[in-house]
DNA sequence: TATTGTTATACTCTATAACTATA
DNA sequence: TATAGTTATAGAGTATAACAATA
């Protein structure tokens, strides 16, 4: 039985998340950006969707990003016309993002973008293991992705 | 509450094995980098003890490397001592290579360190819950990571 | 002096394609 | 002509650190 991922490999988790996280990012890459945009400025644009102020460092902490590498994310983003930056008086040093019109336009797509991939993506899954997956992930995630702190509300989506 | 990944994005599994995903190649490349090797060699060694004589072609293939890639690494491989290359006398475009001593003893120390990866990973879920990720994350793989066909094996590992 | 955002640099990974030797 | 392996190159993505403006 030759060409197979060797069985020591497939019996390890880690081993398959790496993968198919790797397959999860290539695909969201594509789904996005056939309309355009990255899944690095959706995630920005939900950011912004959820509080009311938002300043870059705010931004880069909640997702976990480089400040210098949000920088060029946001210039793309204001060139596209989704968000526009305006310096807080208060303190002249920060930035605060806003979304445009056009930006909530684009997040309402983006949504329903990453619904269906979700669902492409779980496709071999009952809507049961889906919901034992999503809640299995993110008690992992709690632990492993910064800044997860659960309310509650994720766990019983879907 | 700011500072925190955004709900929508979180109530995602394609999201979240993203992220999860990122935090697994982090920590596995980590762990093996300690005894100076990289994911990739283990994984090449994994794929050589499960086969007897491997061309350079079969194993990029089971684990779906890119062959010039591959070239590299059993480059890195070769100049620790851990594998052989030999020209198939059959066919002297083929290179077979095979582990040496010294290469099956890494894959043990590995496959240790593989373990305690995977138990420190999912540290969060009791003995029950591992199962049943073990199970979801395989029949995801079968779809989304090329060469995944499950003998069962997989299945009731760990 | 510390912090926010910006810019520049360098480094790792990966993808592509030319090249060789054998078939 | 086609295939196995090799080599070289370029590109994306990421990480690091210097820098300017403001506090």
């Amino acid at each position: 039985m030759k060409n197979r991922v060797p069985e020591a490999l497939l019996s390890s988790p880690v081993f398959l998340i790496k993968r198919l996280g790797m397959k999860a990012k290539e695909e969201s890459h594509d789904a996005y950006s056939d309309a355009g945009i990255h899944p690095y400025h959706y995630a920005i644009l939900e950011t912004l969707a959820e509080g009311e102020r938002e300043t870059q460092g705010a931004i880069a902490d909640a997702l976990d990003y480089d400040r210098g590498q949000l920088v060029g994310l946001l210039d793309e983003m204001e060139e596209a016309g989704l968000v526009e930056r305006r310096r807080d008086p208060e303190d002249r040093r920060r930035q605060v993002v806003v979304t445009t019109p056009a930006g909530k336009k684009m997040l309402i797509k983006m949504r329903a973008v990453a619904k269906q991939l979700d669902d492409d993506f779980l496709a071999p899954l009952t809507l049961d293991q889906r919901k034992q997956l999503q809640k299995l992930l993110l008690a992992l995630a709690v632990e492993h992705v910064p800044n997860c702190q659960v309310t509650g509300l994720a766990l019983v989506a879907e």
